[in-house]
DNA sequence: GAGGTTGTAATTTTT
DNA sequence: TTACAACCTC
């Protein structure tokens, strides 16, 4: 650590006092109680370069770990840039990620194959299911049983741990379930996303030989994002660093913990220094990000919240223009307002479409602001985690590589033993499964010899064998095969998923032909970039390694094949590239660790944001406990948070959106504007205490009544009654009706079926234009 | 066994 | 409104 160290001035030059304190941080815990905007990824990337290049940590030796895959790319991305080639040696990754390396290095210390697939959500729906049929048990919801699986998974207990009132007859059949489920994962040689960490847990604390060799490995482990880990999590930790003084270094925010619902524990944040006495705890209160009216905004927000860590964010930054509230008619209304401000920001010129932002509670919402933005001709990105490998074909086709990968995954075979059509129907494949269970074998097993199987005519068996034929082939090619885009290749071939869609012809199936190429295309780009990265890694001579550590990279020996499906199963795709002059469009959970110049936050009503969930758990809570004053139910505190995450992320601009009535599935619901909003003092909108929206009566739907808020046009708030909507009563005589068109201009009412917003009406543009059948809400009269 | 039809239920957030 | 499952028909 000497000053000469020219490294050392350049990693510290531009951070305030805070952030230089975590930096320099030498050995033990170490908590940083990060504000939003206050630099968080930087002093932890920091921190690391520091390590490296200042006091010569081999990089090998530092673990980082975040909880989201965007966490993860932007912290490694950082650390290139910080380190170059040496950040290759670093590992940092997600949780799961990690925990799915070292499992696959001691598979076989848990009742695995290094060759293990990762069930996600629905697989392990169905494998539930079938768990609930071999158990006997129909009383429940396999969704709620999942469910409860889950959480005892997230709390670090196994089916024998489970605990359970001896009256709580649900509990038992829960753990019925639960063990027949891992029976069932185990004999498939596949886990679900909750092994990844549970699994590990049990190794380590069962063989201490075993963590002994990554304790020895890593002597400094980080945490990003901690306030959203959960039990499960905290104990690998605490396994991998233990109290009271190991070199764990974790960094959060109490305030932006939004993934209770997963499991997370804001006590995990909250009771920090008490587990590991003695930390360093280390405030980052100075935003970098928002202009004060923002902040302002955000704190009022948050500090209702009981449970938290007293911190305030403070800015250098100007106060900036207030916040803009708007006042909707309905949620199309909505759409078209944010796509009319959009345009309105992006022709004053400061702010680029690429850095606006439209958040929304529920992806439910995301289908109407679409259509606005589409009509409105504004560009936008969708971003959403993993909708590209969700769709049926491509699962289809990532089931097919797993099952070349690992045989014995009977979700992944059940999915596909009949796509494409091969005439193996429901009966054949209940007599296969029935057969299977009672010989105790996978369903690849037992189609080593159908004819042993009861029941089946000669023709059932012989697609069978042709199927396991199929199967037996692609597996045997994977063996030989070195490159994830030969087995895909080969797959799409043998199978001939791709040509059966393309002779179905249909404009659907040709999207989905499309896909699967697409498919093709990820997976040798995937070959490409583990080439390069193969490349970089010889050119970089590793670090010394003393001879009782083990110190390769995790990922090391791992064949093509499963390392392109593990990305496939942790990672999805990479995020649709932001900044190429498009909107982007997310949820608020997506938006956390984002910051945009200009934030759309839509929705802003009871029952949508705050969550009709968290509504109802307030109302009973507030039944049930006779609570000090300010109180509030966990999950109404958590939406809480979820709103002061999505008001920090704008640094210049931040327009808060409400609808009076919203249809939601179907139904037209008349919903107050969100608490959220009562929190902000007015003055913050630029507006007075009158001009506060306030909760709407209940009305008769048929007579939307108008300008319900405020009746004078008061400065700052934006009115978004639709001229649109103006046609949603089409009723009565409307022939000849003038009428206008976003695209085709002016014309003439024709005719009109039906009634109210969707009528379909025929109108007589000019301009050659001529007859069109145009619902009504897209018209405006006159 | 395949494919279409009707009925019903369920709607948060993600690794 | 949609998604999915059970049901029915060919």
């Amino acid at each position: 650590m000497s000053p000469a160290n020219p490294h050392e001035s350049a990693l510290l030059e531009d951070l305030n006092a805070p952030q230089r304190e975590a930096v320099l941080h030498g050995d033990g815990p170490l908590l940083v109680l990060s504000g939003a905007g206050s630099g968080k990824t930087r002093v932890i990337t920091r921190r690391v370069a520091y390590l490296v290049k200042v006091h010569d940590v081999y990089p090998w030796r530092i673990l980082a770990v975040t909880f989201t895959n965007k966490a993860a790319r932007e912290m490694r991305e950082r650390l290139v840039q910080l380190l170059g080639a040496q950040a290759n040696e670093l590992v940092v990754s997600t949780f799961h990620s990690a925990a799915a390396q070292i499992l696959r290095r001691e598979a076989e210390h848990v009742g695995l194959t290094r060759s293990f697939v990762i069930y996600d959500d629905s697989d392990q729906l169905n494998v539930v299911k079938r768990a609930m049929r071999e158990a006997g048990i129909e009383s429940l919801q396999p969704r709620e049983i999942l469910h409860r699986i889950d959480q005892e998974k997230n709390a670090a207990r196994l089916p024998e741990h489970m605990q359970v009132a001896p009256g709580d007859e649900r509990g038992q059949l829960v753990r019925k379930v639960y063990a027949a489920y891992q029976d069932r994962l185990r004999a498939a040689n596949a886990v679900d996303f909750g092994d990844l960490l549970l699994l590990l847990v049990t190794l380590f604390r069962t063989r201490p030989d075993v963590l002994e060799n990554y304790r020895r490995r890593f002597h400094h482990v980080l945490v990003d994002e901690f306030q959203d880990t959960n039990p499960v999590q905290y104990a690998l930790l605490k396994q991998l660093a233990p109290p009271p003084s190991a070199n764990l270094v974790v960094v959060g925010d109490d305030d932006q913990s939004i993934y209770r619902w997963r499991g997370a524990d804001v006590d995990n944040i909250l009771g920090f220094p008490r587990q590991y006495p003695g930390a360093r705890v280390v405030k980052l209160e100075q935003n970098y990000r928002s202009d004060q009216n923002i902040l302002d905004a955000a704190h009022e927000v948050i500090r209702k919240n009981t449970r938290r860590m007293e911190k305030k964010l403070w800015s250098e930054r100007q106060r900036g223009q207030t916040l803009n509230l708007m006042l909707n008619r309905d949620e199309r209304a909505e759409g078209q307002e944010v796509a009319r401000q959009i345009l309105a920001l992006q022709r004053e010129g400061f702010i680029k479409l690429s850095s606006m932002a439209v958040f929304y509670r529920a992806n439910a919402q995301s289908r109407v602001l679409e259509e606005a933005l589409r009509l409105a001709r504004v560009p936008y990105t969708l971003v959403s985690g993993r909708s590209f490998y969700d769709r049926a074909e491509v699962r289809d086709a990532s089931a097919y590589l797993r099952l070349m990968v690992n045989p014995r995954s009977d979700a992944d075979l059940l999915r596909i033993i009949n796509i494409p059509a091969r005439g193996i129907g429901d009966t054949t494949v209940e007599r296969v499964t029935d057969f299977a269970n009672t010989r105790g074998v996978s369903l690849y097993e037992a189609l080593s010899q159908p004819e042993l199987i009861p029941a089946l005519n000669s023709a059932a068996v012989k697609r069978l064998k042709g199927f396991r034929n199929l199967l037996e082939s692609l597996t045997a090619f994977a063996q030989t095969n070195e490159e994830a885009a030969g087995a895909v290749d080969q797959m799409l071939r043998e199978t001939k998923l791709v040509e059966t869609l393309q002779a179905e012809g249909s404009d659907e199936s040709q999207t989905r032909a499309e896909n699967l190429r697409e498919f093709l295309g990820a997976a040798q780009e995937f070959d490409l970039n583990r080439a390069a990265a193969a490349v970089a890694a010889a050119a970089n001579p590793p670090s010394e390694v003393p001879p009782e550590v083990d110190a390769a990279p995790l990922t090391a020996d791992v064949p093509a094949l499963q390392a392109f499906l593990e990305q496939i199963s942790l990672v999805g795709e990479a995020d649709a590239e932001v900044g190429d002059g498009r909107v982007a469009l997310m949820t608020l959970h997506a938006a956390k660790g984002l910051e945009f110049d200009a934030v759309f936050l839509t929705g802003m009503e009871e029952n949508v944001f705050p969550h009709s969930r968290a509504v109802k758990s307030e109302s009973t809570f507030l039944n049930e406990v006779a609570s000090a004053e300010g109180e509030s139910s966990e999950e109404m505190a958590e939406e809480r948070r979820l709103c002061y995450v999505g008001f920090t992320r704008a640094r210049k601009r931040l327009f808060v959106s409400l609808a009076q009535c919203r249809s939601l599935f179907g139904e037209l619901r008349y919903n107050a504007p969100s608490r959220f909003l009562r929190d902000v003092p007015p003055a913050l909108f630029g507006i007075s205490e009158q001009e506060v929206p306030e909760a709407p009566k209940p009305m008769v739907p048929s007579t939307p009544r108008k300008r319900t808020w405020d009746e004078d046009d008061g400065p700052r708030i934006d009115r978004s009654y639709s001229q649109a909507s103006d046609m949603d009563g089409v009723s009565g005589d409307v022939r000849g009706m003038r009428v206008r068109h976003e695209q085709f201009g002016v014309g003439r009412v024709v005719s009109a079926d039906g009634n109210g917003p969707n009528a379909k009406v025929t109108v007589e543009f000019g301009g050659g234009v001529g007859l069109k059948r145009i619902i009504a809400r897209f018209l405006i009269p006159g």
